[in-house]
DNA sequence: CTCTCAATTCAATGACTGTTGAATTCGAGG
DNA sequence: CCTCGAATTCAACAGTCATTGAATTGAGAG
C-alpha cells in the first residue's frame, strides 16, 4: 500500500528528505502514481501523515472511563500503547517533518488543543490553555525521546514504568497546583 | 559571521531545507566559501550546530549553587533563559535537523546524558539513567512546544510561570519517587 | 615594482528533485 | 474479437542543489 510506504519513509526521513521515488519504490509502483492518486507529494503527505493518529473525541471518551485522580495514568498509558503500535510512524513522521512542513506543526498543535481542551473542559479549573500546553510538552517530549531521539533508558523502559513515573506529572498539570 | 548565519538558517529550515547559498548570502559572502573554510555543507553544520548548546560542566556548577530542593527550579530557569537568548538557535537547529541528520540526535542525547549524569551522580539515588531520560523528556518537550511548534500558551508564558509549573516535575524526576 | 600566496568570485557541472504527458498495458463489456 | 477506459509505465523536462576548479583580487614581503 502506497500510504503505508509513505508513512514509513516520511517517518524515517521527514518530509523534505523523503523522495516520491523512494516511497513509490517501497510500495512497488511507479512514482507517477503518487500524482495520479494523491495529486502530488503534498497530497500524499496530507493523506498519510497529516491525519491525526487517532480521533481526539474517541480518546476523550476512553479517558473519561475511570476515576479522575487516575486520569494522568490513563493518558500516559493510552498514548504509549498507541504510539508503540502503528501510530508510532505517524507521530515520528510528524515530528521529523516539523522542520520542513509548517502543516506538521499545525496538526500537532491542533491535536493537543482539541484533545486536551475537550478533556479539561469537564474538569473545570483555571488556566486551561496553559495546562494543555504543559501536558502537551511532557507527552511530546516523551515521544520525542522514546521514538525519535531514541534515548536508550526511555526506549527500553516498560510501559508501566513510564506510566508510574510520568502520570503524576500530567495529573498535576491537569488538576493540581501549577503556581 | 558565517557560523551565525548558518545557525540562524539551520534553525529556521533544518538541515535539508537550508541551502548553502542562502547561508552564504546572509553572511554576505559567496557560497564557495563554505567549501573553502568548512569543507562543505556537512562541515559547516558540524561546526555551527553540532556543538552542545552549552557546556555541561559549566552548567553543573551553576546548578549546584543553591539548595537541593530548589534544583528543579534552577534547571528550568537556566534552560529557559538560555534558550530564550542566543542558545535558542542552536537548540532549534538541533531539533529541526533531527529528521535529516542522525548526528543531531546523538548530540542531543549526549548533552542530556553528560549534563544530568554529572549532576545526578552527586545526588545519589537509584535508577539514574531513567531519571535523566525523564528530565530530558520534559525539557525537550518544553523546548519543542515553545520554540518549534509554537503552541501559543507556551510561547506567551512568562519564564517564572513556566518555572513554577515545571520545576516540581523535574524535582520529582531527580530526587523524588518515580515508582 | 614584482612575486607570492591566500582569500574570494564566477561560471559550469553533475546529480537529484517533483511533475508532466504521451505511450502502453490490461481487464471488463458489448 | 473488438473497444473503451482506467491503471500503470516510461522518458523527458525544468528547476534547484552542493560542489568544483579556474580566474581574479588584494595585500604584504623582498
Amino acid at each position: 500500500m502506497l500510504l503505508e510506504a509513505a508513512r514509513a519513509v516520511f517517518a524515517e526521513n521527514g518530509y523534505e528528505r523523503a523522495t516520491v521515488r523512494s516511497i513509490a519504490a517501497r510500495a512497488g509502483v511507479d512514482a507517477a502514481m503518487v500524482n495520479h492518486w494523491f495529486g502530488g507529494k503534498e497530497g500524499l503527505f496530507a493523506q498519510a501523515v497529516l491525519k491525526l493518529p487517532f480521533e481526539p473525541a474517541e480518546l476523550v471518551t476512553v479517558l473519561h472511563d475511570g476515576p479522575i485522580d487516575e486520569l494522568g495514568a490513563r493518558i500516559v498509558h493510552t498514548f504509549l500503547t498507541r504510539w508503540d503500535g502503528v501510530g508510532g510512524d505517524t507521530f515520528q513522521a510528524l515530528i521529523r517533518s516539523i522542520a520542513s512542513h509548517e502543516a506538521a506543526s499545525t496538526v500537532l498543535r491542533e491535536f493537543f488543543s482539541q484533545f486536551f481542551t475537550g478533556l479539561i473542559s469537564d474538569l473545570g479549573g483555571d488556566r486551561r490553555e496553559l495546562r494543555v500546553a504543559l501536558c502537551a510538552s511532557q507527552l511530546v517530549g516523551m515521544g520525542l525521546i522514546r521514538y525519535v531521539a531514541r534515548f536508550s533508558p526511555m526506549v527500553e523502559a516498560e510501559v508501566d514504568t513510564l506510566v508510574a513515573a510520568v502520570a503524576p506529572t500530567l495529573q498535576r498539570y491537569l488538576t493540581g497546583d501549577i503556581d
